[in-house]
DNA sequence: TGACATTATGACACCGGTGTCAGATTAGGA
DNA sequence: TCCTAATCTGACACCGGTGTCATAATGTCA
C-alpha cells in the first residue's frame, strides 16, 4: 500500500497540485469539469489529505484543548463527549488536558501547552471558564477560548452555559412546596462559579416564598463525596435538625444519605435530600436522588463548535447561549408530614 | 512576539539550520562548544520546535489513540490518566477515541480515524483488548498498538494486564472464609475477556474449597448498573436465598445492594456483597464494598509508554507484564452468623 | 610530517500541503 | 470579429523541520 499524497492525485488527474488543492478546499474558480476529474480521482485512490502537512502550511494544528480540573468523573467524560462530538463534526482533534486550578504555575503549564501542541484554541470547563488570571493570559495571547457553564458573561467571547441560579431556585421551590422550611445548604467548591450561583437561586426561592434565610443551616463543602460526609455530619446534629437539605452537587448528596441511613434517618420520610447536576449516582443509590439536569454535552459541544468556527473564520462574531436546566423528581424528597 | 523557528535559532548561533536540529534531536557528531551554543540560544529564544514541521518531515504525528468502550465513566478516567502521563513524559499527545465494539463498522471507523488523524499508535482497552477482528486489522496494516488488561497473550505484541482470574479468586475465597457457601455470581459482559477470567477465578476459588458449583446461583450481566438490577431480582428471590453475591464490577454490587436494601435486606448482616474494580461508587455506598482494586492507570501508563518507545524505536522489543489486583474489604461482607 | 580515518558541519532536497502571482483560456460586449 | 474583463490553471516559493551526502576540520599513527 503506497502512500496517496496531493501530487500523485495531481499527476493521475493530469493537473497541478494546486487544483487539487483547490478542489480539497472548496475554493471558487476551478470550473465543473475539472472539480469532477478530481473528485472521480480522489475516490479512485482513495485520498486523505494529511493534515499535518496542511496543518504545516497554514499554521494550524486542528487540534484544540479541553481544560478541566474536576472531581466528578461522569461529568468530565460528558464534556469530553460534547467536546468530541463537534470535533468530529468539524475535522478538528481534541486533546484533553486535566490540571488543577490551584496548582503551581498554572499559567505557564497552559503555556508551556499551547507552545508545544500548538493548540488552535482552547474550551474552558469549570472551574477554569471563570478563573480571570487565565481568562486575561488567553485574550493577552489572542488565543482563541471558549468557556463552558460560566457565571461572569463578556459579550466579546463565547460562552455556553446553564442557568445555575435558576436550577437551583426550583428545584428549592420543589422543597418548599412539600412543605419544607427549614432547608439546609452545602456550598460547593469556590473557586467554582457555579457554587454562589446556586446559593443565590437557593436564597432567591427562599425569600420569594417568605422563608427567613438562616445562617447556621448553610455548610461549606466542596463538591467533593468527602466535603459532604463532613458536612452532612453537621447537619444532621442540629438541633431541631432540618427537614431537608440541598446538596450543591450529587456527590455530597449521596454523602449525607449515607450518613443519614447509617444513623437510622429514613430517607425521605425522615428528611429529604436534593442534589444538583444529575450524576450517574443519583440514580445509582437508595432513593434516588432529585437533582437537577444541565445539558453539559450540549454546551460543550455548541461552545466547541462555536469555537472552531471561530478560528477557522474569524469573521464570526462569538456569542453566548444559555440553556435550559431541568428539575428530575426521584425518591430522595418527600411532603413533610 | 514572533515566531522563533529553527532558522532564526540558527542565523542567531551561526550554525546551520541541521546543526540546529542534530542538538535538538540529541544526535552525536556534534562539538561540545557547539552543542553548548545552541543550547543558550534555545534558552534565550525560548524556541520551541514545532512538531507539526517535525511530523511532516518524519511523517509521524506524535499522536496514540485510545479506544475504548465502556460504561464505567471512572475506568476511563483512569484510563485516561494513566494514558497521559505516559504521554506527557514521552512528548506525545493522545487522541481519546470512545466508540461501540459492536456498531456498526468499526474497522472502517477505526481505519478513517488513524487516516485522517494519522495517528502512530493505538491502546486497547477493554472489551478492544481482545477482540480479534480489530487486532488482526491492526497487525495486517501494520499499526502498532498496546492492549491493556487483555486476557490473551500474544507474545509479539504488547500487553499490560492485571490477574482478573487470581483477584477473582482471592475475593471469592474470602468469602468462602467467612463461611460462605451458597455464593451467588453475576457475570459481566460477555465481549470483555475480563469476564471469563472473574468466573474462572470464582469457580476455582470454589473448587479448591470443596464447594460445588450451582449453576443455578450464575446470572448473565453485562457490567452495567442496570444489568444487575435485573440479575439482583432473580438472586434475591432464589428460595433459599444464597448468603453472599459476587458481581463481576462494582455497579452491578450496588445494584444488588440497592435492590437488597430495598427488600429490608441487611447487608452485611443478612447478605454479603463483594464488587469488582473498586470504583468510587464503592465507597460512596453504604455500607462500602469489598472489592478488588486493580491498578488500572499503572497498566494504562506502562502499556503507552511502551507503545511509544517501540514506535520511536522499533528494534526494542514488545514485552507483557501482569500487574497485582489487590483486595479491598470494606463493610459490605461480614462472616456467616 | 604525511597519509588516512574519524568527527564536525553545512548545502540542498524533501515531507505534503497552501499562498502568490503570472499566464492561458473563456465569456461578454461593442 | 476584435478587445477587454472575468475565470481558470499552473509554476514556484514557502511552512519548519529532517535525511543524505559532500566537504572541512581534527585526530591518529607510521
Amino acid at each position: 500500500m503506497k502512500k496517496v499524497t496531493i501530487n500523485s492525485v495531481a499527476s493521475y488527474a493530469g493537473v497541478s497540485k494546486k487544483t487539487v488543492s483547490r478542489v480539497l478546499n472548496n475554493e471558487p474558480n476551478v470550473s465543473d469539469a475539472t472539480r469532477e476529474k478530481v473528485l472521480k480521482v480522489f475516490k479512485e485512490l482513495d485520498y486523505t489529505p494529511n493534515p499535518i502537512a496542511r496543518g504545516l502550511a497554514q499554521n494550524r494544528s486542528f487540534i484544540i484543548g479541553c481544560l478541566y480540573d474536576n472531581p466528578s468523573k461522569s461529568y468530565i467524560t460528558r464534556v469530553q463527549t460534547g467536546a468530541l462530538a463537534a470535533c468530529h463534526e468539524l475535522n478538528y482533534n481534541l486533546l484533553i488536558h486535566p490540571c488543577e486550578l490551584r496548582g503551581e504555575e498554572l499559567i505557564s503549564n497552559i503555556e508551556h501547552l499551547i507552545q508545544t501542541s500548538r493548540l488552535d484554541g482552547i474550551v474552558l470547563t469549570p472551574p477554569f471558564s471563570d478563573f480571570p488570571e487565565l481568562v486575561s493570559f488567553l485574550k493577552s495571547k489572542k488565543i482563541p477560548y471558549a468557556r463552558v457553564a460560566s457565571a461572569v458573561l463578556e459579550d466579546d467571547s463565547i460562552s455556553v452555559r446553564s442557568n445555575d441560579e435558576q436550577g437551583a431556585f426550583e428545584i428549592t421551590e420543589h422543597l418548599i412546596k412539600l412543605g419544607h422550611k427549614e432547608i439546609a445548604f452545602i456550598k460547593g467548591h469556590p473557586d467554582h462559579s457555579a457554587t454562589e450561583q446556586r446559593f443565590k437561586g437557593y436564597r432567591r426561592a427562599l425569600a420569594s416564598n417568605g422563608i427567613e434565610f438562616d445562617e447556621r443551616l448553610v455548610e461549606e463543602g466542596n463538591f467533593s463525596y468527602h466535603s459532604g460526609v463532613d458536612s452532612a455530619r453537621t447537619i444532621l446534629d442540629l438541633n431541631p435538625r432540618p427537614t431537608a437539605v440541598f446538596a450543591s452537587n450529587d456527590y455530597m448528596a449521596a454523602a449525607v444519605l449515607k450518613l443519614a441511613t447509617q444513623m437510622q434517618l429514613r430517607v425521605p420520610d425522615d428528611i429529604s435530600i436534593v442534589g444538583f447536576d444529575n450524576a450517574p449516582i443519583a440514580r445509582h443509590i437508595w432513593p434516588g436522588l432529585t437533582t437537577i439536569a444541565q445539558p453539559v454535552e450540549e454546551m460543550t459541544q455548541q461552545a466547541v463548535k462555536q469555537l472552531i468556527t471561530h478560528i477557522s473564520d474569524p469573521q464570526e462574531s462569538p456569542y453566548q447561549v444559555t440553556l435550559e436546566a431541568k428539575l428530575i423528581t426521584r425518591e430522595s424528597t418527600a411532603a413533610i408530614k
